[in-house]
DNA sequence: GTCTATAATCGGATAGAC
DNA sequence: GTCTATCCGATTATAGAC
């Protein structure tokens, strides 16, 4: 059984993707998570407070352990990733990157964090730092469209598909 | 000299960019713009419209013709401009991102629609659709990087250079 | 730990003078 | 075209009961 602060974190998520900042407000987000403003305001003691907790569950998220596999295995889960975005990752992510600017907490630092660390996970299987560059633009590329809720193009498997090929060349 | 709508729009942008969403209030706005809130609202008549004005600016800014070059001179000029995203285009579009989850307007397919105008400038340099579609998204995932402020990585030029020998091989 | 008031502030929008 | 004054709803946060 989840907490209630968990409850509440994954109501943010869900309210800032699927209505967008201005409905993250206090009582709606409550709402979400099946309590009231009052038992909110118990648990996270502002809506700073409450930006910061989905910024530690970006952190904390972001630092699960890979299912490590060769290389070719490891790029492509990190780009259909980032190319399908419905995992636990991509959704605080995705939700994360919906609250850039918001005012009292830093998070562009949070998400180039959480980015680096996720991104690490897959670095060690590429020899050439270029082609490490080039995977994780491309994942970046990826996310940007998800956060447009832009359709995926008919050539992006074989966009990873070239790119496990720059690997394990020939 | 600049009409009170463009430099309403500015405004919009810079609070949007420097302050984020939450600081894109009508009276500040108004005030970076150098007009009153009444006056603002004589040119937008509600918050709405004002975001469409931004919108707007987007939709117009990337139909702008391409200094139409090579393929190789294409394709720099737009990575760079991703990039470094100093210029018109890259600052309105950067502003646009910080809009989405805006209620009652389509940030997203804005976005989407002149990301693609954009890209319809290199996109009859390359041959291959799969070369494309790989720089495109290198493209993006720049821009992201610009909408949280992450610093360069220093093997972005060689990842830049290594797209341009796809284009043009041996 | 969770709830129901209530206080205090802020933001969008209207009306009307100039 | 631009301003000031004002209204009204929404939102954050506090206080205190249960």
């Amino acid at each position: 059984m989840s907490t209630a602060r968990e409850r509440i974190v994954d109501a943010l998520e869900r309210v800032l993707i699927e209505e967008g900042p201005a409905a993250a407000t206090l009582e709606h987000v409550a709402e979400g998570a099946g309590v009231s403003k009052g038992g909110l305001l118990y648990h996270f003691g502002s809506k700073e407070a409450l930006f910061e907790g989905l910024l530690g569950r970006l952190t904390d998220s972001s630092q699960d352990p890979a299912p490590a596999t060769d290389a070719r295995g490891a790029i492509t889960e990190y780009l259909r990733l980032s190319m399908v975005a419905d995992d636990a990752f991509s959704t605080t992510l995705l939700a994360a990157l919906r609250l850039v600017g918001a005012p009292g907490v830093d998070v562009p630092a949070a998400l180039s964090a959480a980015s680096e660390q996720w991104f690490e996970q897959v670095r060690p299987h590429i020899a050439d730092p270029v082609t490490a560059r080039l995977i994780q633009l491309v994942g970046d590329g990826l996310y940007l469209n998800a956060l447009i809720s832009a359709p995926a193009s008919p050539h992006d498997d074989a966009v990873i598909a070239r790119l496990l090929g720059e690997v394990e060349p020939h």
